[in-house]
DNA sequence: GGGCCGATTAGG
DNA sequence: CTAATCGGCCCG
């Protein structure tokens, strides 16, 4: 499998963002491919934790590219983030959706009430819980192995932008980035 | 210590 | 539409 190599996370976020998509996410036996992600960059921008957690400026700043930022959001929801740093602009990748490839029994005993394959992680809360990702895995290093798989596209892939989902500042920034016309993308692009 | 705010989700 | 549920931040 082609492993993504560190200096994958070595260049500007957005574009990191944009390139993670079609990309293998795997957590013990369980994978799923890449086709929902959102870029938050470390300076003049609003929606990033960096803006008002000292932290966030704090992991940038102390760990490595590629480091995965895990957080408790809602009290109940950990989402799952990638930390890109030394490019053109630091931050984080958000992962929100991905495509079920292995470990779908898993991943149903996981999640419950859900009715079709294509729910299991159709969200950034729902994929970490499908796969397994709480917040003992922050600071965790998806490159390291150690049950962890970070893999570069087979097939080139069409993307689309758009705005991210959720956040109340920097609404407008186009930081958004979807497999086209995926059914497992969380909200449809509108 | 208290109040408020979330990068969400499931359920009515 | 709302409740759930808690860490971080901003006060005081």
């Amino acid at each position: 499998m082609n492993s993504l190599p560190r200096s994958f996370f070595e260049r500007d976020v957005v574009l990191c963002a944009r390139e993670l998509i079609g990309c293998t996410l795997g957590f013990g036996e369980t994978k799923g491919m890449i086709v929902e992600t959102e870029a938050y960059a470390a300076e003049d921008d609003p929606a990033c934790h960096t803006w008002k957690r000292q932290g966030a400026r704090d992991f940038v700043a102390g760990e490595a590219p590629g480091t995965a930022y895990v957080y408790l959001n809602y009290g109940m929801h950990w989402l799952f983030n990638l930390l890109v740093k030394g490019g053109d602009r630091d931050g984080f990748v958000l992962i929100r959706a991905l495509d079920p490839i292995a470990g779908i029994r898993t991943m149903n005993e996981r999640r419950k009430s859900v009715r079709q394959p294509r729910d299991l992680c159709n969200g950034p809360a729902k994929l970490t819980q499908s796969l397994g990702i709480s917040g003992k895995h922050h600071r965790a290093d998806p490159l390291s192995g150690e049950g962890w798989v970070l893999a570069g596209a087979d097939h080139p892939v069409e993307i689309t932008a758009s705005t991210r989902i959720g956040i109340s500042m920097a609404r407008d920034y186009p930081w958004r980035f979807v497999l086209t016309d995926h059914p497992c993308v969380s909200v449809p692009v509108r």
